[in-house]
DNA sequence: AAATGTGTCAACCGCGCGCTC
DNA sequence: CGAGCGCGCGGTTGACACATT
């Protein structure tokens, strides 16, 4: 693809102010260039940036002075890799701040925004691709109460998302009411419900299955299904399928339900939202990132998920494993390390991979709704049935601290369904996901009837892809 | 040794906000 | 009040170096 205007060599002015039609050169900077630039911010101080073009010789937008000053040419710059002490800083403040780096930046001196962009980027994919959750264990500890946090650990983090952004993206999405087209869900009550939303609530995935075409089936946050979906606000459940009346007779899907953000169609407002944390990987391409939650696994089986989706610490024992898993600090160095471990785990994962031992249930649920339709109390009766031992926990879980009281006026870190990164084992190409109506359930692994296995130590490895080499 | 994959860095872009007129 | 402008932020991309196959 070729850059926008491409990298390096010179372009018209087509950025902001001036309406000068200088000719503006990109690209790499020269020392030449940082000559210049250092003696002008010397005589003028920073800012007025626009004013060095016009009063130098350099060719350069008022953007890339800024830009080169920022992160190269002022002093006091840091330069050289993160300590672990800026690490820690780091993954904390992004676990409470979310993808704010300049705000980061003023927590680390030296540092630039910019530093901290790309170190946590590349510390994402690494973890990604390794399985790993987003955050450490250590840091969900101190955001996720008490004992029922074990139920959270097998979950990894978004990257990005915070629940504000979530109710953004949704209060976007149905808010663009006047155009015809619109896809996003148009009807208020489906927004509202998500104000009303702890984020365990948007991570309490119900599985919803289309038994005549089992591929086309998905899993939804329990809310949604609870609150959203009623006959009395438009939707309906015709041949397996889920319509809402505004949809123009497409078939619901999480964009169309306004909770992604893909650009199109989904109203232009929420583009820079990014729920995409929370639905799948936000590459900023237009690709939906889907809900598809089938894993290949190497010998072609597909798995719906459940504790044992990973397979590699499942084996009791492995106290090298367990150790590693349980040094899950988080930083890129012990990532390494974790990730050697997984790697020679990997043959023995193989035969620990088992389907997901929840399927039985969700079929006499997904058996009602065939014979009775989708109804609010057929949902609920299911759901809470289901439920009831993890609604202790989301029960336990809403008596917040104060950081996660403040979730809605301060991004945090939301908890994202393990079917998050399915896919990015085997497929490491997530622009070739399937759009959104392509959904495939991942079914949670939520067993109503075991209490004792629900709150036994479940690592946080248990239910992540697998790292393929 | 070549091909491919991955990580890092640096730069660009679009967008939104605040200020001024 | 709205347009124009300057600026900053966050997302994305390309080039290059290095590692792995």
């Amino acid at each position: 693809m070729v850059s926008h205007g491409g990298r390096g060599g010179i372009s018209n002015n087509s950025g902001e102010g001036g309406g000068l039609h200088m000719v503006l050169k990109k690209g790499p900077w020269t020392a030449a260039e940082d000559a210049v630039l250092l003696e002008y911010v010397k005589r003028h101080g920073e800012g007025n940036w626009n004013a060095v073009q016009k009063n130098t010789s350099l060719q350069r937008c008022g953007k890339s002075c800024r830009l080169r000053w920022a992160n190269h040419l002022r002093p006091f710059l840091k330069k050289g890799p993160f300590t672990p002490e800026e690490e820690k800083t780091i993954i904390d403040l992004h676990a409470k701040i979310g993808n704010k780096w300049a705000r980061m930046a003023t927590q680390l001196p030296g540092r630039t925004d910019n530093e901290i962009k790309n170190y946590w980027n590349t510390r994402l994919k690494r973890r990604q691709r390794a399985g790993l959750p987003v955050y450490p264990v250590e840091l969900l500890q101190q955001y996720n109460h008490r004992h029922h946090l074990k139920t959270l650990q097998n979950i990894p983090l978004s990257p990005s998302c915070s629940f504000a952004s979530i109710i953004s993206a949704a209060a976007a999405a149905s808010s663009s009411t006047s155009h015809q087209n619109q896809y996003c869900c148009q009807n208020q009550s489906s927004v509202n419900f998500m104000k009303n939303c702890t984020p365990l609530d948007l991570l309490d995935y119900t599985p919803y299955r289309d038994n005549m075409n089992p591929s086309n089936s998905f899993s939804l946050p329990r809310q949604v299904i609870n609150n959203g979906m009623t006959s009395g606000n438009g939707f309906s459940y015709q041949n397996g399928q889920l319509f809402h009346q505004a949809l123009s007779g497409k078939s619901l899907s999480f964009d169309n339900l306004g909770l992604n953000s893909g650009p199109d169609p989904v109203s232009s407002s929420a583009t820079n939202i990014d729920p995409v944390g929370l639905f799948g990987m936000g590459t900023g391409n237009n690709e939906l990132s889907s809900i598809q939650n089938t894993v290949q696994t190497s010998n072609n089986s597909v798995y719906t998920g459940s504790d044992d989706v990973m397979g590699v610490a499942s084996s009791e024992g492995d106290e090298e494993y367990d150790k590693v898993a349980r040094g899950n600090s988080g930083l890129l160095g012990d990532l390494l390390e974790e990730s050697q471990t997984i790697k020679r785990h990997k043959d023995n994962s193989e035969k620990n991979i088992k389907a997901a031992d929840d399927q039985v249930s969700a079929d006499t649920f997904f058996k009602d709704v065939n014979t009775n339709g989708l109804s609010n109390s057929t949902g609920s009766a299911f759901i809470s049935g289901m439920n009831d031992k993890k609604d202790e926990a989301i029960e336990e879980m809403n008596i917040m601290d104060e950081d996660l009281l403040r979730l809605l006026d301060c991004p945090s870190p939301v908890c994202i369904p393990d079917w998050y990164d399915v896919g990015s084992s085997n497929n490491s190409n997530y622009s070739s996901r399937e759009p959104s109506n392509v959904t495939i359930a991942h079914v949670p692994n939520i067993k109503p009837d075991d209490d004792d296995d629900w709150d036994e130590d479940i690592c946080c490895w248990t239910n992540m892809p697998r790292v393929l080499s």
